[in-house]
DNA sequence: GGACTAGGCTGACTCGGGTCAAGGTTCGAT
DNA sequence: ATCGAACCTTGACCCGAGTCAGCCTAGTCC
């Protein structure tokens, strides 16, 4: 896919946030115009990632969060004394990159485009020293992280004592509802992520990624072409990941 | 085993913030002198609760923060339409419990004690008010929410495509490294929760953690009587961890 | 003390999904 | 158009861990 056909939020370099289409689930949603124009003042031109490129490397030290304009990008770790890298998760447009490091200071993962990517920086230290002034702009980051807490909450429900059927359902809905609010389609959109990266943020052998989307759509519950998705039943799609 | 035995924290109630022995762990370090005490003005008598009893129920409004106090318990999210629990974590003291309800202001899960415990209340509304005024506090919220975050990513890592035995492994280093934030041994503790909950956590059936536990013991990696553990040797779990 | 209950241990059996291996496809680079 | 690399699919085989069942132990309530 290109990006600007597929998801919102690619403008040409240099627009405002008032003008960027991913108002509504970015970090810069819903702010008092002067907040508003102080952080639009920190965000530089969204900065180009190619497909492969990384944007942030697992132990650099943490200085500074990305917003997603455009494109996807995955998250992935290498624990300590493992060769095997996993896939943490997945950013989409008008998610924020690295709330994880604020803590500790250093990034505990690396974050890779998957495709052409557009990101906005915004530099940590600036960032609090506004969020000092306007409790609607600190409201809105720790909302935005607690929700992300949340996520990953329900990505390990998924992931315990479920089987590959019950988690490709669960990973394919979950998509399906971000493409949602970011206004595209529910039902039809690109998986930017190889099998191997799905397969290895839910657990699964990339085969048997493979194997369970195959039975999905002999099943008429997807259609799939290469990694263009669409998903003929949700309900169906429900019922699996209810299954028991 | 009696919290107070084994765990900091637990003192008559009604005393301050600064005489708590959690202080090195809990949100209230390192504040400046004023914030301490009007966030300690804040916090009512510890609230007392039995095994078995629910601190906050799935599905209810969220409107306030605890802070584990002495004591343990655990987070336990029924997902929908799935009669099957599933333990999302484990609250040490020091730990504050409800992060993950601020983005959506409604509790994704119960949590319940393991054990008598005690907590501190937190009125969120009211901590909001104390953040405005306070960076450092502020910060510190921020800070610990980035950190569970983390540490839910790493329980991310250890689920996904992990053996029983190295799920166990890192599980019981975890512990072991919390233990030992909290000013208790690294190498002896007590398991407040049961084989099921483990499993429930770990994505393992709780005969799984029986007889691991068991084969652990056999080669020497720990002693296990009840819930009374004794990690023997780190580096042998370490090893397991990081096999492969 | 006795009985009831929750929790824990162990064995036997089964099966989901990992691993290995062998093509097939797509896409970008030359 | 051709080549090569990365990615995907499918099959055969096998093992780790789930399930079921039985029994044991500790703690609690009469």
């Amino acid at each position: 896919m290109t990006a600007s056909e597929q998801v919102p939020g690619t403008r040409t370099p240099g627009t405002h946030c008032d003008a960027c289409s991913l108002h509504g689930v970015c970090l810069t949603h819903d702010l008092p115009e002067e907040t508003q124009a102080s952080l639009d003042a920190l965000l530089d031109q969204p900065r180009p990632l190619k497909r492969g490129q990384a944007l942030v490397t697992q132990g650099e030290p943490f200085d500074t969060l990305y917003l997603v304009r455009s494109g996807s990008l995955k998250q992935v770790a290498r624990p300590l004394g493992h060769e095997a890298e996993h896939v943490v998760g997945f950013y989409l447009p008008g998610e924020a990159v690295g709330l994880e490091a604020i803590g500790e200071r250093t990034c505990p993962a690396s974050v890779v485009a998957l495709e052409t990517a557009f990101v906005c920086a915004l530099p940590y230290a600036r960032l609090r020293e506004l969020c000092q002034h306007s409790t609607t702009l600190n409201e809105s980051l720790l909302r935005h992280m607690s929700r992300e807490l949340r996520s990953e909450q329900r990505q390990l429900c998924l992931l315990s004592g479920r089987t590959a059927e019950q988690r490709l359902a669960g990973f394919l809905l979950g998509l399906s509802e971000r493409f949602h609010q970011r206004g595209c389609s529910r039902y039809r959109f690109q998986l930017a992520m190889s099998r191997g990266d799905i397969g290895s943020h839910l657990g699964l052998a990339l085969e048997t990624v493979s194997r369970v989307l195959g039975r999905f759509q002999r099943q008429g519950l997807v259609q799939v072409a290469n990694r263009e998705l669409t998903l003929l039943s949700l309900e169906g799609l429900h019922a699996i990941l209810e299954e028991r």
